[in-house]
DNA sequence: AGGTAAACGAGACGGTACGTCCCGTCTTGCA
DNA sequence: TGCAAGACGGGACGTACCGTCTCGTTTACCT
């Protein structure tokens, strides 16, 4: 996510007119948003405070963002979509279940994220945008690998081949949700191993073997 | 919850000195808050909004409440400990499984709980108070119930006897959590359904059968 | 002028309700735009900048008056009818008018109206409570003592019987604020000499003498 | 006032350099001053929306006035020069003061005049460039035809020999700003009559005739 | 005809102030 | 002591101007 004010797309005819934004200032504001998020929290954060830290004016903060919601958004959540991508999917189904319940929680646990995600989870109620942006966030990418993953198992024969894709994904982005920012409880290994073998074997214990 | 001002225990020496609190009163501001929250939202909600429609006076409310998140939480969680007890126990372990998480995604969706659940959550970060509140709420009620279910699915063979208590709490909890809060897509049924399928089978597929 | 909040003539019931105001926040207040004003000049004057130097809440001073201009125009002009009153009335009519219009630079040159009259004349055009309370400020007093003046004047046979009082306050007033404030060419004397002496003899020859 | 930008008068060594300036762009930012001036008062009138209405871009007014200031003076009062000139000099002294009353009345009431003078007022109390602007416009041209008008008066033994110009001068300005622009009290006629009576006669009765 | 320099529209930018809202605490007087 | 009313400090909000700046484009004059 590098060009921000996407709600409004920018209906200019002329691709630049005027004096054009410093990107500098645009990563200035994410680093600083960044920071504070991390420092102080969610709450904590105020505009004025991300302005203070950038050495930027708030008018200017509030020239890319409509709401301290879109800018942390944007901090915490705007480089996901570069970062994340490269899961390696090894073939072997468990193997990369597991290794994607990991880069669930541990997307989660990053600072930033962790800081950020109650904030913006509240927030999204009031905001249309915001909710629009958070459902691309998860589906876009991490719904449509999900996806993937799974044809991938069927197709081996290891995944029963009605399996609910959607449901799958709920549980895993929920638990792991929970488990990473809401529970506490459980470090990061027992939380995915217990998640994937649920996930796997299912609570039922088998008739046979 | 019915004995607010857990905070300040009250350092008096008579059981009653002065004049003695209005009972009315508390009512008065938790049905003002629950209609506050499902009229407006949590954020929307203030204290005075609160006071005004209770006619009540706002040092009245934090005599009683610390601050506007535990208002919120007597108001929206309050009641839950005597309402939602009567779970069936029906001897059949899925059947009781079902219901349980029929009962979950139901709690997340009474409008009251709706509003207020993302707020709490969000605020509960930067308050330890609000953090012990919700856990035992989750914790002393609802996770010891999940246990009774487990060990009698485990005593008459139908769960694996291997099973994670907790880990299976979390799995349940984050996700009815999610998806009736946060992911919105599935209707009730649907995803009661596909959970406790989820849940009791897995996703692999069997070997024979 | 010692109860702000005019314009709201504050229809409650009871005499006092709650917390009543602390006075000496009102002081400080008006000793704060006082010495701003001074210092630094009508438009330099911030509500910020008030608040900052009466060690007083931006909202605290909201609470008493509507708006700068008001702040401003009590500070400058509110102890005007306590202080200005002692006209001496010697009997002779030149006598007293020369006082009159000496009062009258004097006020003008008053540092604190010096500084806040021209802001609060501009500011009064789109402000029809300040546009009262200005008219007030002049009229309740000052144009009645001068039409006491005028009448003694009649009766002693010094002053025409056809003088009209209120053109006469105009002149008086106008030119006294345009030579104090605007024009700031001569010096008090001078300007007192001159006014008088036109105003009593008019600029004709004598026809005789 | 035909040549804006006195301030910097313009380094260039050749008389032109470069594209030169469209006469055409200060006449419709002159236009649409007056236009706002008129319409919204002086506060309410900005630069952008001077720039707007004008079709012209900020940076294009700043090249021509140092600021909002100027730029209202030019439109208020940058016409006075040429237009005003004409007053008659009948040879009658009162008729032409009463004439010179009437033309200093009527130029405050003009609706742009009456919009910017007072806000003009207060800003010039910062801006000394504003402050010889707002002197010159007054002396240069005003007090000369004034002192024309005495010396003709005292030449035909009608006003006193030592009548003070410059006290006159401030007496009759003084008033007609006040009674048009702060007092609003009497209609144009009465106020011309009765300071042109009271300038001539004086307010003492005459001991004979 | 091409080069050059300023005008120009557009809009970013730092800065400052505005007036409002809410929080949580406090200070009254009355019950 | 409970309670209603409301003052109070503090802090954040989002907006509006100001005057300056940096772009790309246009328009004239001058080689």
């Amino acid at each position: 996510m590098t060009a921000p004010d996407r709600g409004i797309p920018s209906v200019s005819l002329d691709p630049v007119r005027g004096r054009p934004r410093d990107p500098r200032t645009d990563e200035a504001i994410m680093a600083a948003t960044r920071q504070l998020l991390t420092d102080v929290g969610y709450d904590q954060v105020s505009m004025d405070s991300i302005a203070r830290v950038a050495g930027v004016s708030r008018p200017t903060i509030y020239r890319r963002w409509p709401s301290k919601a879109h800018v942390v958004f944007d901090a915490a959540f705007g480089a996901v979509g570069d970062g994340g991508a490269a899961l390696p999917h090894s073939g072997d189904f468990e193997t990369d279940l597991r290794e994607f319940i990991r880069g669930a929680v541990g997307f989660w646990r990053e600072p930033v994220v962790e800081a950020a995600t109650l904030g913006i989870l509240a927030e999204r109620r009031r905001d249309s945008d915001l909710q629009i942006r958070t459902q691309q966030l998860l589906d876009d990418r991490i719904r449509g690998e999900l996806a993937d993953l799974v044809r991938a198992g069927a197709d081996q024969g290891v995944v029963r081949a009605d399996i609910d894709t959607d449901a799958l994904f709920t549980v895993l982005v929920g638990t792991t949700l929970y488990g990473a920012l809401i529970d506490g409880r459980d470090g990061t290994d027992q939380l995915v191993d217990e998640l994937c073998s649920l996930v796997m074997r299912g609570a039922q214990a088998r008739e046979k073997e």
